[in-house]
RNA sequence: GCCUCGGUAACUCAGUGGUAGAGUGAUUGACUUGUAAUCAAUUAGUCGAGGGUUCAAUUCCCUUCCGAGGCUCCA
């Protein structure tokens, strides 16, 4: 493709251009003038003229000087000049193949002749920074995927077109959840009834497992003073990202984090050694200014609410407790019917407060807390906190897709900045270990990532409307209004549709909205007390019994089903 | 914040240098129906905002806001 590119534009430099997991690839270039659409269709048409000559990739050597000099001097490339003055090879290898004069570096291993790519597709093109820093070059990216057959190719973008329809935005007002726009505020997503309710039921689940859990829910306020947050270090380190309040001249912060408040509970009395560990949970609701261009949906924003906790420990305290979150991330994911999850152990960064030993101990006890649970994980070296190290959870949902939910980490910084202490057994202070951890990460992230996992789908038990009751005539209305009640007072959310459409209308709706029961009454039902129910995949069950209907429900709620 | 592309009715979208249309929805009426769309009528918009060019701008140009796809960042 790189040479397609070359073909088309002799001025863009290509930089480099690696395979994506799971499947397809992209490759950077530096150019004048960004593609655009014409482009990428331009580019496709070259690509699929390069695969029908099927020429043969040839691979040549060359020293590492040879290269530097060739792209100093022939090819005028400074991005691969850089890339060749940090390999420590000193052969690097090219490929090239007969059309053209193009030939890019490149490690190998390749495909042998052109002809061998049977389906390739070049899909978008968009901007990327060299180095991934946003301070160099301004590089444009093209993406593109490539299969063994058109079949796989049709199924790869099928699976795509999949994504787009579960795509939580379009879920999201298709079902009525919530919605987003910029009279309001960007990133200010407002959650409607329907949003509000599996919000709630997720909130209800939270606080349920972390009471058994042994933690103690809180509450804090959403703004502070000024001094709070000089205390905390917000104002120096966050305070781009911080929504300010001037209080008819006295500076207000609201709040980026749910931390302080927490520090300042635990603050309010002397804690013995006896005690710890001390466990505050809290749904709390932050606020974050982010970059305009990184919001997105549900799932970037900058109305946050954070199912926070924060533990108070003592130091030979920090496995056993890591051990316990690890347990409740374990439990909490499994409930959502996730496929697979894999955690993160990040190391100290070069930028760090905090001593070496608190360090090592932290770090070890995180290694030993996984460890001891059994689970695999790999270490992202130096990619800790400058307060503390953490373990990252990240979840895949049913597309393949890897969202970072959970952390866990480990502060050096608030206990020393709000002086925060426990009294030991020597009666003296000592400062406790603090960890800051999340499980489901933001919850109206976590909404929307459900929401693209079940693709609208819910679960019966955080299904907004779980049984729609729809009459035949209006003659069965009453009827349909006594089993809507019978259903309320078991605690089943359950409606009745009584508008003046047909009845196969208001089927069609309520499948639609993916409600999971639909029920139908007519003279056959009220004359034997019965209901027909519809479950989800169309299938028809006459004569249910109610009771027998509720049981049902009610086991599948109490199992979150 | 950076790059590309967008912004027309509640939603999805068409369209034009002479102030706009379709489908869905919503409302009302008729129909009273047995398992995924009954029929009819009504309702629809500062054509994102500001400025410029023009006799005339929703259309062309500029600015700005917002959105989409990425980058960066991140829960």
């Amino acid at each position: 493709m790189a040479g397609a590119v070359v073909d088309l534009f002799p001025d863009a430099k290509p930089t480099i251009g690696p395979s994506i997991d799971p499947v397809g690839f992209y490759y950077d270039f530096f150019v004048e003038n960004p593609f655009t659409q014409e482009d990428i269709d331009k580019i496709q048409k070259r690509v699929e003229e390069v695969i029908q000559k099927n020429s043969e990739f040839v691979r040549d050597e060359m020293s590492l000087a040879d290269a530097i000099k060739y792209y100093e001097e022939v090819d005028k490339n400074k991005f691969k000049v850089e890339i060749l003055k940090e390999t420590e090879a000193d052969k690097v290898s090219f490929y090239s193949h007969g059309e053209g004069n193009f030939k890019d570096l490149c490690r190998g291993p390749h495909v042998p002749f052109a002809g061998r790519i049977k389906a390739i597709k070049i899909l978008n093109a968009s901007s990327a920074f060299w180095r991934a820093d946003a301070d160099r070059e301004s590089l444009q990216r093209v993406y593109g995927v490539a299969l063994s057959n058109e079949k796989q190719l049709k199924k790869h973008l099928a699976m795509l077109e999949e994504a787009k329809k579960r795509d939580h935005r379009i879920l999201g007002s298709q079902l009525d959840l919530f919605g987003t726009a910029d009279e309001w505020g960007p990133g200010m997503p407002l959650i409607y009834p329907k949003g509000a309710i599996i919000l709630d039921t997720l909130k209800d689940f939270w606080k349920k497992e972390h009471r058994k859990a042994g933690y103690e829910l809180v509450q804090t306020p959403h703004i502070y003073k000024e001094n709070v947050w000089q205390t905390s270090g917000h104002t120096e380190y966050f305070l781009e990202h911080m929504f300010p309040v001037d209080m008819r001249g006295e500076q207000w912060y609201v709040k980026p984090m749910n931390c302080p408040g927490h520090m300042m509970i635990y603050n309010r009395k002397a804690y013995s050694y006896r005690e710890l560990p001390v466990r505050f949970g809290e749904m709390g609701t932050v606020y974050r200014y982010e970059l305009s261009g990184a919001l997105h949906g549900l799932f970037r924003v900058r109305s946050i609410t954070q199912d926070d906790a924060h533990i108070f420990m003592l130091p030979d305290q920090l496995e056993d407790e890591i051990v316990r979150v690890i347990e409740l991330v374990e439990h909490f994911y499994k409930v959502f019917g996730f496929q697979k999850w894999e955690y993160f152990l990040s190391t100290k960064p070069e930028k760090s407060i905090g001593t070496d030993e608190g360090w090592e101990h932290a770090t070890n006890s995180l290694m030993r807390a996984i460890e001891r649970t059994d689970l695999p994980y790999k270490v992202k070296e130096g990619d800790g906190a400058f307060y503390g190290p953490k373990i990252d959870v990240d979840v895949m949902d049913a597309l393949g897709r890897k969202w970072q939910l959970a952390t866990i980490q480990v502060d050096f910084n608030l206990p020393e900045r709000f002086d925060t202490n426990y009294i030991g057994e020597d009666s003296q202070k000592h400062k406790p270990f603090v960890i800051h951890r999340t499980i489901f990460g933001a919850m109206e992230r976590f909404l929307a990532i459900i929401v693209e996992n079940y693709a609208g789908k819910m679960p019966v038990w955080l299904s907004p409307v779980q049984v729609e009751v729809i009459p035949i005539t209006d003659q069965h209305i009453e009827y349909a209004k006594s089993v809507v009640e019978d259903l309320l007072k078991v605690g089943i959310r359950a409606e009745a549709d009584l508008s003046g459409d047909r009845m196969e209308y208001k089927i069609r709706q309520a499948t639609i909205n993916k409600v999971p029961y639909i029920i139908n009454v007519g003279d056959k039902e009220i004359e034997s007390k019965t209901i027909a129910v519809r479950s989800r995949g169309n299938k028809v069950e006459f004569e249910v019994k109610i009771p027998d209907f509720i049981d049902k429900v009610i086991k599948q709620i109490e199992n979150y089903e």
